[in-house]
DNA sequence: ATGCGGACCTGTTAGC
DNA sequence: TGCTAACAGGTCCGCA
């Protein structure tokens, strides 16, 4: 599913198909995403030029000259560039007509994404306006989380998934993060010295920049604008390995659920 | 302010 | 083998 490297995977992979192109038609064929597609959109986008494509958190954001197109792609979304208008599948939920005569394809099997409108600045849109800094941003850094965590009582592992502490970190990387930095997931965050904090940004950084190289993980329905899956999850060290070894000390790797998420750590290796 | 559970949806997997 | 039930997953919302 779509974590933040390959919504920035698909940033990146679209962006040359849709940047100074003219948006001729929308097609919504089912508007019922998590939130519907606002019935005005038509009206607002057509005609309109994209002229940026930016990334917040996991929400894509393509600016027109007036307003801003905004798009989640949920947990099983993608895009992809369509060179004609090939007869769409079951989930292919929006086309959007380019001037170029390619179609950008929302596709969203699951319906957990979102295709939405802002007319002024998308940042101050509700859904994005209590975001915290992005996790690869400078911002984002060791005084910034350990100030965040102090007095905190829930588990390390949710405060990472927590959008307004830092946007984007999704269940698969905070796993490895905190594997990574030896931490237990289930630790009160207030708890956790600020040593700890330090190797857990960097480690939060590290999977990330590492995925976001590697064009994103690939797990079930993902697929980039190409068509091309990625790979990353040949290296994860324990989400989804719940029983087996772990690849530190062949330890078994065992599995919780944590604020209704499953969670994945070796108990001897994070304490 | 903080923490927690519910909701959304459907393909896949587990269980009978 | 076929059917049903449980589950996963990101994120917002509302209640305590």
């Amino acid at each position: 599913m779509p974590e933040l490297p390959e919504v920035e995977t698909t940033r990146i992979g679209i962006t040359p198909y849709v940047i100074g192109k003219i948006i001729e038609k929308i097609i919504v064929r089912q508007a019922n995403l998590r939130w519907p597609v606002p019935t005005y959109l038509d009206k607002k986008l057509c005609g309109q030029t994209i002229h940026k494509l930016d990334r917040r958190a996991k929400y894509l954001l393509f600016h027109a000259g007036q307003g801003c197109l905004i798009m989640h792609l949920g947990m099983s979304g993608s895009l992809r560039i369509l060179s004609q208008q090939i007869c769409a599948e079951k989930h292919d939920h929006v086309d959007l007509i380019l001037s170029s005569g390619n179609v950008l394809r929302y596709r969203d099997p699951r319906r957990f994404g979102c295709v939405l409108w802002s007319d002024e600045d998308p940042l101050k849109h509700s859904l994005l306006k209590h975001l915290g800094p992005e996790p690869l941003d400078l911002q984002f850094d060791l005084d910034y989380l350990f100030k965040q965590s102090r007095s905190r009582k829930v588990a390390v592992k949710n405060l990472i998934m927590d959008s307004r502490i830092v946007a984007g970190v999704g269940n698969i990387y905070a796993n490895e993060s905190l594997f990574i930095a030896g931490i237990r997931p289930t630790r009160p965050a207030g708890k956790i010295s600020r040593k700890q904090y330090a190797l857990l940004v960097k480690a939060i950084k590290k999977v990330l920049t590492s995925a976001l190289e590697k064009g994103g993980t690939t797990l079930r329905d993902f697929t980039d604008s190409r068509g091309k899956p990625g790979y990353f999850h040949q290296q994860l060290k324990v989400y989804q390995r719940a029983g087996k070894p772990c690849k530190k000390c062949q330890g078994q790797i065992k599995s919780v659920v944590l604020g209704q998420r499953s969670t994945f750590y070796c108990a001897n290796c994070q304490t």
